[in-house]
DNA sequence: TCAGAAGTATGTCTGTTGGT
DNA sequence: ACCAACAGACATACTTCTGA
């Protein structure tokens, strides 16, 4: 394997306490003196991250991901970055890669997120096979024994889950039984259906919703994951979701089955 | 009892939205 | 650029109610 892909899987960066383990140093602290922080971290975190996000984080390793594509459709496009997140922090909270997809970028997709034919398909970036392995072992090492994992996305029904199930498919992995995939966008339509009234549903009106502050580049998977991790505490916060209903809303892999 | 109006349920079509 | 899901608008069918 490259070193490369080692040096950037596994890479822990600033983010890398959020949330649960900055909530436990914060013990002990009002929530006057959080919000009284000009950190964009501390400003994340008033009371609302305690009640199903602990919850949660204590009964399933809740992974937020997001992956960046040569496109849209996944029967003919290729993932060429994948980048998740473990709800839990601690130590190697954060998993990144970028991915050879083993056909060209086109141009307008480039635009999009700034990484282009030249950047990935080069010999020394993993294809997605080569990822897989690594991505097995990662996510069997934050996975509490018996516990299921979470995987949660904006749009993974339709787009994210979707293109990982299909390149499992394509290196003919199986998908780990007891993997589930959640969608941030059902959620965000539910919610907006709930206040009565009309708004965008999309990750960055989700962050300016929430008054989410963000740096990195727009439309990079470990900026969006980050994103996509502080939306999703607040959403099923405000929609008092319950263990249990986050659960039955979670899908298998094989309700992707449609991939071939 | 019958005709017509009103209300409800269901199906179809179209436009919008979300992801890169 | 593509695709699927969803919401809303609209049409149609059916049921219920009212008055003659």
């Amino acid at each position: 394997m490259s070193s490369i892909l080692r040096s950037s899987q596994l890479r822990n960066n600033v983010w890398s306490s959020f949330p649960v383990r900055f909530l436990k140093q914060q013990a002990g602290l009002s929530t006057a003196k959080l919000l009284g922080s000009r950190s964009c971290e501390i400003r994340h975190f008033t009371t609302q991250v305690q009640d199903l996000g602990k919850q949660v984080v204590d009964t399933a390793t809740v992974l937020i991901f997001d992956v960046e594509t040569t496109g849209f459709f996944h029967k003919d496009h290729r993932i060429i970055e994948f980048a998740l997140y473990d709800l839990s922090g601690g130590k190697n909270s954060t998993f990144e890669t970028l991915v050879n997809p083993e056909r060209t970028v086109p141009n307008h997709v480039a635009r999009v997120h700034n990484i282009g034919t030249g950047l990935v398909c080069r010999p020394d970036i993993p294809r997605f096979s080569d990822v897989i392995p690594l991505l097995l072992a990662y996510v069997r090492s934050r996975q509490a024994h018996g516990k299921p994992i979470l995987w949660v996305a904006h749009n993974a029904k339709q787009f994210d889950a979707r293109f990982l199930a299909q390149e499992f498919d394509r290196c003919s992995a199986p998908i780990p039984a007891d993997w589930l995939f959640f969608d941030t966008l059902v959620l965000a339509k539910k919610m907006v259906k709930a206040e009565g009234k009309k708004r965008p549903t999309n990750l960055e009106a989700l962050r300016e919703h929430y008054g989410i502050c963000s740096n990195g580049t727009a439309h990079r998977a470990m900026r969006d994951v980050m994103i996509l991790g502080q939306v999703f505490q607040k959403m099923t916060f405000d929609l008092k979701l319950t263990y249990k209903e986050l659960m039955n809303e979670a899908m298998r892999a094989s309700e992707f089955s449609n991939v071939s």
